[in-house]
DNA sequence: GTTAAATGAATGAACATTCATTCATAAAAA
DNA sequence: TTTTTATGAATGAATGTTCATTCATTTAAC
């Protein structure tokens, strides 16, 4: 009975969130829904109080559970640097077994009036916490660097992280999106610059190719 | 008279811009950008298509021509290092005195389906196109490194600056956004790793916190 | 047989788009 | 110069369509 009600409930969650990942939340209607999910217009009304429901009840139930994995897999690493690499694999790896997922979140939270807000600002949290916790940890273990203004490095590895993602949807997910992990954890650690490159050199080098 | 016959124009896409920002596209009806722009409905439909054409004429028009400026502040930049502060900061400005544009830019860029596909494809072009040769430069200056991954370097960059203009927009734009240029240029050129860090000390570093 | 779940046609509100009409200005005629 | 005619920008009420939501009825479960 409860398994069979839940069934309906997932049954609907799931076909709203292909229709939305295909069309757009304010482009998919109800019916599109329904038909997906193989049940009729009035069936939605029984598990979800409107619309606009289904999209908050896509970020508190399905994003939220993925979301909490991502802290599993932070405990597993041992140092800061292993910890950042399984929270980027992890997200990455989420994310590519659930492109509709995928879509629907990377739209929605880049909309300035969202519809599920509250639940999309906790989740931000989560994510950002567990951003701090590794940053605070390499900075003790002497890993990262102390002059860090938190509030952007966060940015800077969400930032890239989404980007990433977002780059391999617009590809239609054409190519294996987990084997970005590692490069970008290299670029997040040792950036672009190179070491052993001094700053005043340059314009005299710069200046050797111009002959 | 052309004077005037522009200005409607341009009155009815600035109104539209800011009724598109306040509510998003598929919320914001034509009776609201009309009135917004003190004109009637149907004088609307004498300047544009239908309203998906506005969305598209603001792409190709007023965000296009932001883009273009980004160019002329790259070429001012000497070495590499200059050049891509120089994007950054000069992005953070235009986006910082324009908030409406910035909300719809970013909100539609991270749209799947977009309406205004072909334009958003071309300035994307544009603006990555920069980079790769900021990035060519600094690796023959030798300022940056040789064993970078180039179509991960674009994403680690563009996905940053966006990340910082988006956090500042859901902060209703409450400090100053371009003083972050010079914080974000840091952690590109050098990421969050400690130089003076050897890999292997960390473990048993760890596992003293642990007694 | 009673209760709960499911259905899908019906409803009505919202909204993009159209178009007949107005009116200020410009060109032509006097 | 004054009067008449023509133009086309602007208007906003009317139209037709598209949905979200409801609810009377049917079907299934127990």
């Amino acid at each position: 009975m409860k398994e069979k009600k839940n069934d309906k409930y997932s049954r609907i969650l799931e076909a709203a969130i292909k229709v939305f990942a295909d069309q757009g939340f304010f482009q998919s209607t109800i019916s599109q829904i329904a038909r997906e999910a193989e049940v009729a217009d009035g069936t939605i009304y029984l598990y979800f109080k409107n619309k606009d429901d289904i999209l908050i009840q896509f970020f508190r139930n399905k994003t939220k559970q993925v979301f909490e994995r991502f802290e599993e897999a932070v405990e597993k690493g041992r140092d800061a640097k292993e910890k950042l690499g399984n929270l980027i694999r992890k997200h990455l790896e989420e994310f590519q077994n659930d492109k509709n997922m995928a879509v629907v979140y990377q739209t929605e939270t880049h909309q300035i009036n969202r519809l599920a807000e509250d639940q999309i600002k906790e989740m931000s949290k989560m994510y950002l916490d567990l951003i701090s916790q590794i940053i605070d940890q390499g900075q003790e273990e002497g890993s990262m660097r102390k002059d860090l203004y938190m509030g952007l490095v966060k940015r800077f590895i969400i930032g890239s992280v989404d980007e990433v993602i977002n780059t391999w949807l617009h590809a239609n997910g054409k190519y294996d999106l987990v084997s970005m992990a590692d490069p970008l954890l290299d670029l997040l650690i040792r950036g672009v610059g190179n070491l052993e490159h001094k700053e005043n050199e340059s314009p005299s080098q710069v200046r050797q190719k111009e002959n």
